[in-house]
RNA sequence: GUGAGUGUAGCUCAAUGGUAGAGCACCUGACUGUGGCUCAGGUGGUUGGGGGUUCGAAUCCCCUCACUCACCCCA
């Protein structure tokens, strides 16, 4: 068992029936997304490290300690892709897409690679499911993002869902604030541990969502990001605020939210989920009116939200599950020699009617046959001998009821329509 | 990167130093062409790997690997 092939460390398997919900979850999105006017892109999962390091930033701890970063045959730096949006920003300057009719909407569904310890719904290659709108710069396009995502997370069956939300501000804002904020905490730093001591230099602002006791009653007394606000920042706060709340989304200002991405600007805000263990974040997201400025495009303020398909896959409500597992198809036995060619010859023909045929093709009894079709989930049977090869029939036999009869194969394709 | 826990049959787990087991699953039969329920039988193990202690190790000790959870961080 050591010695055994695995899949590499934090990546799994996604195996059938599981693959069905999977399906099931990204066709939703799919469809409301595109109810919206969203269309899809897709990125490669290989971008220049150069990407990530300028467009998330080098200070966060995604770039600077859980990248899969390597070099080419030729030397240069290459990424595995850690999250979605510096890739699609990318893409929209190197295309132009500012040409298109502004804002454009774009979604994206796919793998994205961390090197972290892997733990509950923490993974090296993880899925997400991202919602990027480009070239409006709210606040109507920040409540419309928001009330997308609701819609698509109530598909599935989530209700009752918190949005926690909160401003970062603007340049001038976040500026002002942050010079604040170390003031305040400079006196106090020996009382700071590693990691914050040195964001005091690097991204103050991460201190805010420091867990650590002894830090967050110190942080009781920090300036507050709110008094900093220029006053546009402001403005465009409330106005999403009072505009959620016209649309009855249960918000919670949640001041302390910064987020771990250098590239946020004004409204950030993330859903959580119970059941999830400590990693319980399911969408994470925010506006980010510089990146694409930043990544040599023009002037363009955007926003998105970037959902953790693994976690949400991991709360779906257990009837959403079994609605996208359930199959009951038709089990085709074919019983003797003989009987085989004529049953894959039948089966094709029911395939072509548009019915699900799982055939029997060991030539195993018919008993052992027909424990597996009850073993799969068939909920019917259809059992194809000499005798009935003769008569021109088939045996049709309901594995609910027991009940069997014998059939013409033209009534049998008429009777399998019917019950499906 | 740090800490804790767990590795025994395909799966879920027993066996606290003395013959490696059960349930489920799988195969066969009762039932020569009829599932689910039942009954009988059967296949399946270097107890993750290596070393040590011992008359004797799944069990105690050391090393190692893997998995899980948590910290951190985030989706």
């Amino acid at each position: 068992m050591s010695k055994a092939l695995r899949s590499v460390k934090g990546t799994r398997d996604l195996l059938p029936p599981q693959t069905a919900v999977w399906n099931a979850v990204e066709e939703i999105a799919r469809r409301v997304f595109t109810s919206y006017g969203y269309g899809e892109i897709r990125t490669p999962v290989l971008e220049s490290t150069d990407l990530f390091v300028r467009g998330v930033g080098e200070s966060t701890d995604i770039v600077g300690k859980e990248m899969y970063t390597f070099a080419d045959r030729k030397g240069r730096s290459l990424s595995l892709r850690p999250e979605a949006t510096a890739a699609i920003g990318r893409a929209f300057v190197e295309h132009n897409l500012q040409e298109l009719p502004l804002p454009v909407r774009l979604y994206c569904i796919g793998p994205f690679f961390r090197y972290e310890r892997p733990q509950k719904g923490r993974y090296r290659q993880f899925f997400q499911i991202d919602a990027e709108l480009l070239g409006d710069p709210g606040p109507h396009s920040d409540v419309e993002v928001i009330l997308m995502l609701l819609r698509f997370l109530r598909e599935l069956g989530l209700e009752r869902l918190v949005v926690l939300i909160n401003t970062v501000g603007d340049e001038a804002s976040r500026l002002a604030y942050r010079a604040a904020l170390v003031s305040y905490l400079e006196p106090y730093k020996d009382q700071l541990g590693e990691d914050s001591r040195r964001r005091l230099e690097s991204n103050p602002l991460r201190i805010l969502d420091s867990k650590a006791p002894a830090e967050r009653q110190l942080l009781e007394g920090a300036p507050n990001l709110h008094d900093h606000l220029s006053p546009e920042s402001r403005e465009h706060f409330e106005q999403v605020l009072a505009l959620l709340e016209r649309f009855e989304v249960e918000l919670e200002v949640a001041p302390q939210l910064v987020r771990g991405l250098d590239y946020y600007t004004r409204t950030v805000f993330e859903i959580v989920s119970q059941g999830l263990g400590s990693q319980d974040a399911i969408v994470g997201a925010g506006r980010y009116d510089r990146l694409i400025g930043d990544l040599g495009g023009p002037p363009t303020e955007a926003i998105g939200f970037a959902i953790g398909q693994d976690r949400l896959i991991d709360v779906l409500p257990e009837s959403f599950r079994a609605a996208a597992t359930a199959s009951s198809p038709a089990m085709l036995i074919p019983i003797g020699d003989q009987a085989q060619v004529e049953g894959l010859a039948l089966a094709e023909r029911l395939r072509q009617a548009g019915i699900v045929v799982i055939a029997e093709l060991s030539g195993r009894s018919v008993r052992s046959a027909l424990k597996q079709a009850n073993r799969r989930g068939a909920r019917h049977a259809i059992l194809l001998g000499e005798d009935e090869i003769a008569r021109g029939e088939v045996t049709f036999r309901d594995l609910e009821s027991g009940e069997q009869l014998a059939l013409s194969t033209d009534d049998l394709v008429q009777r399998l329509k019917e019950s499906t």
